[in-house]
DNA sequence: ACGAGGTCCTGCGAGC
DNA sequence: TGCTCGCAGGACCTCG
């Protein structure tokens, strides 16, 4: 489930292959990954193109070619970006590779999906526009204030853990680091948004920076299928304070951590005893 | 305008 | 042993 941090990860390891390579074919595998462009404007559009830069908005990879164009990876829950490997030892291709981009220098860039719940985009420079427009801040830019995230908050009717997941709200949060920077900041995971305090924004803001930065530093977090660009695991789950850590005491307060599917039908971990 | 709930997809593990 | 079933959850969709 590859969210900031991941997919930051996964950019800075296929980055310096990518970047500025020439991509020779493109093929499509699984063509149910790729939205609103056909298998073979895909690959036409894509190969011959060269590759202007390599970076990450929220939880996509954004692939820029010298054409203007961009292609956009969504990893969703089971997506991968890897750096070669696309053969094992009898020659057969993975069945879950859904896409490869052959790159000049012979190195093949692949997406892997086992469950194809991850979508590829190839858009325009205005396409590109509105689909970045659409998504809410960069966390771990300096426009992200304490007064910014208390102002995203306010006059939300929701949880204030699906806020923080909204990706028009806020980029690159999702359900691991939203348990885990709302344990942090001691704030029950179930309230309304817009009754965070100031006070208690400026704990969030400090809870969501750091931790999503903590886990770049240490690769990501691989609960099941997150590898990173390189096809290793990341570094961070041993590191979880709340998330699948159901019945094991708070690292804070001794308090056991519950579980909860109340918010969204998603895994909420929080700590009765010192969120609030 | 906003929020609730359904849908997509497949591997895995629990339970019988 | 082999089967069924529920679950994982981000983003998009429809409906109210």
């Amino acid at each position: 489930m590859p969210e900031l941090p991941e997919v930051e990860t996964i950019a800075r390891d296929v980055r310096p292959h990518l970047a500025h390579a020439r991509i020779l074919k493109a093929r499509v595998f699984k063509p149910d990954i790729l939205r609103k462009v056909t298998k073979p404007a895909f690959e036409r559009g894509v190969s011959g193109r060269r590759v202007v830069a390599v970076g990450r908005r929220a939880k996509h990879i954004v692939i820029e070619l010298d054409d203007g164009r961009r292609v956009i990876i969504q990893p969703r829950m089971t997506g991968a970006l890897l750096v070669g490997g696309t053969e094992d030892a009898r020659g057969a291709r993975d069945p879950y590779d859904a896409l490869h981009l052959e790159l000049d220098s012979g190195t093949v860039i692949r997406y892997r999906d086992v469950r194809r719940l991850g979508a590829v985009f190839l858009l325009k420079p205005k396409q590109w526009a509105a689909y970045t427009a659409a998504i809410g801040p960069e966390p771990l830019e300096p426009g992200f204030t304490p007064q910014r995230l208390h102002e995203i908050l306010a006059g939300g009717a929701l949880a204030v853990k699906k806020a923080i997941m909204d990706q028009r709200r806020l980029a690159g949060v999702g359900n691991i680091y939203a348990n885990e920077a709302l344990w942090m900041a001691g704030i029950d995971p179930s309230r309304p948004a817009r009754g965070i305090a100031l006070d208690e924004a400026v704990r969030l803001h400090a809870a969501i920076v750091a931790v999503l930065a903590r886990s770049i530093d240490r690769r990501g977090t691989t609960v099941r299928d997150y590898r990173t660009g390189t096809g290793e695991p990341g570094g961070y789950q041993g590191r979880l304070a709340v998330y699948e850590r159901a019945g094991e005491p708070c690292l804070r307060c001794g308090r056991r951590i519950v579980m909860t599917h109340a918010i969204d039908a998603r895994s909420s971990y929080f700590c009765p005893g010192c969120q609030h």
